[in-house]
DNA sequence: ACCTCTTTCCGTACGGCGTACGGACATTAA
DNA sequence: TTAATGTCCGTACGCCGTACGGAAAGAGGT
């Protein structure tokens, strides 16, 4: 079966057939991938492990699936067709703030988002709807259609960036703290003479350092970025950042 | 040998040594490591492909290089130090402006580097220089030394996406046009009513399918996106793009 | 010249991956 | 009961990264 059909599988739930029936259908391989997901990250993820979360054959996956990365796209639409959603509300700017959070909230419940190559939209109901959503954010703005788009993904490829740089931080500290990394590596460079022959990344990253979390750095980056993105927008629009939406 | 130590390699090249004398050095594996991933994507880059094109056994590697992960680590400092520069001159959104060109070539010009996966900072001496020349991008801004780092950090990353939606759009071009995709899974999600679900996502999605050029989209999207962070950046710093930068 | 020590090269092997093939099996329609 | 149909999944192939240990090659001492 195709893709789309696939994703969109809710829509005609195919009548009772002859033959064996299913010990397991599509929902149920899609949801252990999401956990296996969660739990793994994608670089350890695999149809094997897939299938014995299951309790099934790994050849058993490919009756449901054609394989690997159309069960990822699959597990991507689902992820965002189970997004809670508020309303947005207020003015174009906190709309997108509101845009930015949720997305945040759905890289942090499941980072492996972050690391999906397939760029080739997934035209899934998931997919569709948040779209249609968060176009509601920008629809405000006096820009055409193209430049709606172009905003959208602006701050959606912020908030990956940003969700990539708070879950590098969190892994830092679980299996590596900096001063273990530092003990290894940094006497051989120490001795290399960086403050002299690079004095601004010296200084700079001195700072940058010296903040004792590394969590509360990439979220401090997130704020300045979004902030940042909102400014020029408003900006480059022409518009207000606190002009109230239409209706 | 730890990383840092390979990656400064030329600071301190050793003596020789008694022994069988290395038939290929590191340099030679890392350049054709890079080779290979110019070619075959970092998806198909392996080590077994770097050792055939340089006429060695596979293991051979693990004599100059700990593990593939270090090799990648290695490459992508290799490809920082190989960046040709002119000087940052005039002011400081000009310069930032030079830096997004500079990394968008490099990415053009090595795609995988958009995908590699450890962010973990690779402390090598390309890594240095690049970081020292492009903070001198963001020096004139009144900025604390943390704000200077995020906002260089928000150019590199938008850059970085940048480069991911152009070569997306480059290989949609040589391995399938958009009018054999919709063929092939289009019929079934016209078949879905969408445009009446998802009003905003149809017409803002045909508005952005219309350009024919889908690379031509993408390059529009970085200049738009390029032009909102500058402006964001000069109203968040308040300060005016055109102000010149102190020698 | 020969032996020994040091270092590099690399064949073999192991466990894991995605997935093609085809037989065993369960279920329904005839 | 039989035939048809769809599902389950054991086996196998060719990839991958890499651990191990022996073969090969050069340098220094005798």
């Amino acid at each position: 079966m195709g893709t789309v059909a696939l994703l969109w599988r809710h829509e005609h739930p195919l009548p009772p057939r002859p033959g064996r029936r299913p010990t397991i259908t599509l929902d149920a391989v899609v949801a252990a991938g999401i956990h296996e997901a969660d739990e793994q990250g994608l670089h350890d993820f695999s149809l094997r492990r897939v299938a014995q979360r299951l309790g099934v054959g790994v050849m058993t996956l490919y009756g449901h699936v054609e394989n690997r990365s159309q069960l990822v796209e699959l597990m991507v639409d689902q992820c965002r067709l189970d997004m809670e959603w508020a309303p947005l509300t207020g003015p174009w700017a906190a709309r997108l703030e509101q845009v930015a959070d949720e997305n945040l909230a759905l890289l942090a419940r499941h980072p492996w988002l972050a690391h999906v190559e397939t760029e080739r939209a997934v035209l899934g109901p998931g997919t569709l709807t948040k779209y249609e959503r968060e176009l509601g954010a920008v629809d405000p703005l006096p820009l055409d259609d193209v430049g709606k788009d172009q905003a959208l993904a602006l701050v959606l490829d912020f908030v990956r960036s940003s969700a990539r740089a708070l879950e590098a931080a969190r892994a830092e500290r679980t299996e590596e703290t900096p001063e273990q990394w530092w003990a290894r590596e940094g006497a051989e460079l120490a001795a290399l003479q960086v403050e002299e022959r690079f004095p601004l990344a010296a200084r700079v990253g001195q700072a940058t350092g010296e903040a004792t979390n590394a969590a509360a750095d990439a979220a401090a980056a997130h704020v300045f970025g979004l902030a940042v993105l909102l400014d020029g927008l408003a900006a480059r629009a022409g518009v207000s950042r606190e002009r109230s939406a239409p209706a």
